[in-house]
DNA sequence: TTGCTCCTCACGTCACGTGAGGTGGC
DNA sequence: TTGCTCCTCACGTCACGTGAGGTGGC
């Protein structure tokens, strides 16, 4: 028979483990001296410890441990647990590995510019949701501007105001093009709202529902946001390292519009993302 | 200016985690209604509050981001953060890929036997400790026994009790033998012990000291252990899948001896190991 | 007496989630 | 009035680590 401290040296873990086990009841000393309360554990017990700590190694939670010790489990729950276990193994390892890779590349990033970047990509999620929208080719960017300002001064008196949230900007052509940009300009707007609206300068919006997407790429920043910026590059940069791949028009959504000049406009760049195939990693089965 | 539920709709975090950021000063609402409370943000604010979700995401703990955050950080610092954190990622792939593999063993067992198997390997370290043995080549197992007999029944009272711990059994065998064990017997035993002994049969017991492992698989057992178990077995897979490697002589140290019959013997199988070097997974740097 | 063990509270960790209970404006 | 938002406690999570403060035997 041993003390608490001796036993605890023999299975070589803390004092502490042993009287936390106790008192949550999965591991309890052989027997209690009840005039001291002194712990007694017998050298016929350390199996059992180490089974406790041989399934925890196995990433089971020791509310699971003592399921299994207490054998109110049968075999085939202990497969399922082990196969859950497995899954989420190999989960954790790809997204450990990515962000490996994603540690890396911001660390090439710091060395080479001497400071974090300014911008942070975050990945969301967009629900679908209807938009009012008009679609062109635009000579070059600061075109945008004036379709936007004749926007912002028409749109919600026309429709009312309640029935506008964000004004929004998808750009259709494949990769960056400085000039001839295929680009569709409106708001996001509330189901309510009508179908077909035509502006003073004559341009004719039409509603249509943006679809769902489950994963978009995304940059918030501040600011003019027709001037090239970090923006684009940061996101690329991460959409590289994360194996993730573009499938479908970038937005662009402006959180806030320039009511007192374009320094206090906001904008979030979305572009809508999918996982690229993993070189396997035979992590399945 | 957006009301707490709606800014955490537009971030994709939760009002509660923006309280608690809020809580802890580490990203504080644009200003705070002071006779309702409530809690007001700018669209302007976005940018920050990604910029802290991105840095969680690179595995920094919060009172990092805040640090990064609020500049009182040099970019040198920041790089020892994202070296250091790159390095914990490796260790912990590695380490999950390990445990997957081990995960995978258990699975076959369980699959093949019905039942999850009886015994439990743990690592322990072990210090170098002095030893009081004989070594010499046994002609099968069973005479191990009497040699542990005359042992316990003499060694105690010749070297004083309080001298002497755990009886212990190395063997020098390269792997299994059924004759012609080579086999070391004796005691662990303090500092202050004798350096040589002899037995009324006749057999010379030399002090010496066994050196450090750091790494021991081990199992322990309870019944009789010169009979063949799945002790070894276990020992054997766990290893297999764990890359590991056996680097010395197994020790099995007696930690009860069988005072009413072999059923209540206790014994630990100890087998110093080492990693095997993995094939490479790229991930140093 | 000093040193060594043991014990029982009880708070700390980390990053929030989850109610409970109540308020204020349409 | 009903529904909707907001707020502030305050406990729960998970597996212990870490003192604080005190006891008992050599």
């Amino acid at each position: 028979m041993f003390l608490a401290g001796e036993f605890s040296k023999l299975a070589q873990v803390s004092k502490r483990l042993l009287h936390f086990y106790d008192e949550i009841g999965l591991f309890k000393p052989h027997h209690i001296d009840p005039e001291t309360s002194y712990r007694y554990y017998s050298a016929a017990q350390l199996p059992e410890l180490n089974k406790i700590l041989a399934l925890k190694e196995l990433g089971l939670s020791l509310e699971q441990v003592g399921r299994v010790l207490n054998d109110d489990i049968s075999a085939d729950e202990i497969q399922g647990m082990l196969i859950l276990k497995k899954a989420e193994m190999a989960q954790q390892i790809k997204d450990n590995l990515l962000r490996f890779r994603y540690i890396e590349s911001r660390l090439q990033q710091v060395r080479a510019e001497g400071v974090l970047q300014d911008y942070d990509v975050v990945v969301k999620s967009m629900p679908s949701m209807p938009i009012l929208t008009t679609r062109t080719l635009l000579p070059d960017t600061s075109s945008y501007r004036e379709i936007m300002i004749e926007m912002m001064h028409t749109l919600p008196q026309r429709v009312g105001h309640n029935q506008i949230k964000h004004m929004i900007v998808l750009s259709h052509s494949e990769g960056y093009e400085a000039e001839e940009i295929d680009a569709e300009i409106g708001y996001i707007v509330s189901n309510a709202c009508a179908n077909n609206m035509t502006l003073p300068s004559g341009i004719r919006l039409k509603k249509r529902l943006l679809p769902e997407e489950k994963m978009m790429a995304t940059v918030t920043r501040v600011g003019r946001t027709y001037l090239g910026s970090g923006c684009y590059h940061a996101l690329g940069q991460w959409i590289e390292a994360n194996d993730y791949h573009i499938i479908g028009p970038g937005r662009e959504v402006f959180l806030q519009l320039w009511p007192n000049g374009d320094e206090e406009m906001v904008t979030e760049i979305q572009l809508p993302v999918d996982k690229t195939e993993p070189g396997s990693l035979f992590l399945t089965g």
